[in-house]
Parts: C-alpha cells; sequence; structure tokens
DNA sequence: AATAAATCCTACTAATTTGGTAGTATTTCT
DNA sequence: AGAAATACTACCAAATTAGTAGGATTTATT
C-alpha cells in the first residue's frame, strides 16, 4: 500500500512553498534545486496542484508560484488526494461504488470502510502550515 | 494508495477458511469457485499464507488447506503485512529507513510516520472472528 | 525590438509492479 | 495404478508509475 511519487512530491513542494511563503513567485529552477528533481518532472507536478486552485502563477522572466493562500488553510488530505486521485485502499470502499458481486456477503466491507475513514480521517487532521513547525529544531 | 488484489484475496481466501473452520481440510477448487479466482493464482495466494505458517495442508485426493489456529488468534494486519511486503505508505517511514538525503531537513516524516502508525493500529485491531460476524445478516 | 527567463501544454518512453497463466513434480487416497 | 490434490518455478501480458523531451507562450529587462 504505497503512496506515489507524485503524491510525495506534491506534498514536498507545497511544503517548500509554505515555508518561503511571501508575496513573492518562486521559480520551479529553485524549488527543483531544493528539492533535487528536475524542472521537467516538477513542472508537471506544480500543473496539478495549479489546476486544483492551490497556487497562483506568474509566467515570464521573474515569475513563478506561490501559495493562492495562507499555510494553514490548506489540509493535507486535500493535497493528497489531488495527486493520488482518491485515496481509499480499497475500491469497494470508496464513493457509491457497489460493483463487487459479492458484496452482499462481503465478510470486509465494513472492515474496509473504517481503514479508509481512519486514514482519511488522519490526513485530514493536518494542515501545511503544522508540517512546517517542529522538525526544524532536529537539525541542530 | 490501494491495496493489492494479493492482499484482498489474501484476507478473503483467511475469512473464506474462517467461516468453514473445522479439522477437515478444505480444497482449493472449492474455495476458487467461492471466490470467483482461478485455482492456479489462488495456488500462489494460499502459498504466501502457508509459508507464513498460518495454515496447514494436506496433500494429495481428499487433501486441501485449513487454519492451523482458530480464527480470533489471526490479526488481520498480520495477513495484510504477509501479503504486502511491508504495509508502510512511504517507505521513510518504515523500519529503520534514512536513506533519504532530506531526512534531517523532512517536514513531513513525523506526519508519515503517523499515518503509518494510524494504519497499522486500525488493521491490528481486528481479528478474523470479527470479520465473519455481523455482515451475514445483511444477507437476509 | 530583441533576448532571456520563466510557465504552459502535450506527447512519448522506460521501468516497475501487478495480475495472471502454465507446466510439471510430488504426495496421498482409493 | 490412477485420480485428486498440493508444491514449485518459470514465464508473460497488461497496467501503472516515473521520467524525458520539445516546443509554444508570456513577461521582464536591456
Amino acid at each position: 500500500m504505497k503512496i506515489s511519487t507524485k503524491g510525495r512530491y506534491g506534498l514536498r513542494v507545497m511544503t517548500d512553498l509554505a515555508t518561503h511563503y511571501s508575496d513573492e513567485y518562486i521559480a520551479l529552477k529553485d524549488i527543483a534545486i531544493r528539492l533535487d528533481i528536475t524542472i521537467k518532472y516538477l513542472e508537471q507536478i506544480v500543473a496539478t496542484l495549479n489546476k486544483a486552485g492551490y497556487l497562483e502563477s506568474m509566467r515570464g522572466a521573474g515569475g513563478g508560484y506561490r501559495l493562492a493562500q495562507e499555510p494553514s488553510k490548506y489540509v493535507v488530505g486535500d493535497i493528497l488526494r489531488t495527486m493520488e486521485g482518491n485515496f481509499s485502499p480499497v475500491e469497494c470502499a470508496a464513493e457509491g461504488m457497489s460493483e463487487c458481486p459479492l458484496v452482499d456477503s462481503c465478510a470486509s466491507l465494513s472492515f474496509w470502510k473504517g481503514l479508509d475513514d481512519a486514514v482519511n480521517s488522519y490526513i485530514d487532521s493536518y494542515t501545511l502550515d503544522q508540517l512546517i513547525q517542529g522538525p526544524i529544531s532536529k537539525n541542530k
């Protein structure tokens, strides 16, 4: 049960933008260096975040990206679901799914739904600003 | 963040064996029909469960598999981890991992570890016998 | 106006994982 | 001896994921 690099990098980009939060635009070039990924790959990740409305962008020289809102406004769960599509560990536990022929006799459905709930309520309990606090102390 | 069919089928096989729990051996042929998968694929799934020591097997005509212990002795989390390898959504949150070059400055590590904990403690809170109760009432 | 720096858009490709098939050997019961 | 079952191992196909690449467009600077 793995989270893809898109989800991880997506969150990293958001935390990077959060730690550099201001009204200035930050170029992908800079983020790419800090996160050690290519600009080209980063472009795709940022495109997803941007389409979701999380960012403001400025094209051309001196352009870049910045958060559309302050860090505390971003729920980590939203970001992860945006990057990964739905986050349900099992399809049949997700929205309105009931294609499974075994559904009526399925002993595990409520178990899976419970897992789904546990995961989502955890990731929804964090906002971006909470992520960028604390761990800095580990640096010293 | 998906659970593979191996994990889902593995758990289904175990619940199937649990609902038919007795000292008789159950042939894969029967399980395959009930779960609607081929015997050959089922063989692989069962092989993993068997190597983990969850089952007792009997070869030859009239043979099959049965649970090595009574259903209440099986923690669902153990079964899922057996089928999926480790269950950590992110590698760096798993055992002793720290290869990530960003580890010291990683803002998210404790977040990921928390997710890992949330998932594992949920799946460890169920035993097989709990799964096979309750949903039967939905059948009527 | 030209140039450089940046986002934007889209297509393609490579690598990995997942899901499944297949064949054959071995064991056990009748 | 034969049938029914597990045990083992290799292979393959489809899907997903991860990453590359090229070029178009926009904007600031000189």
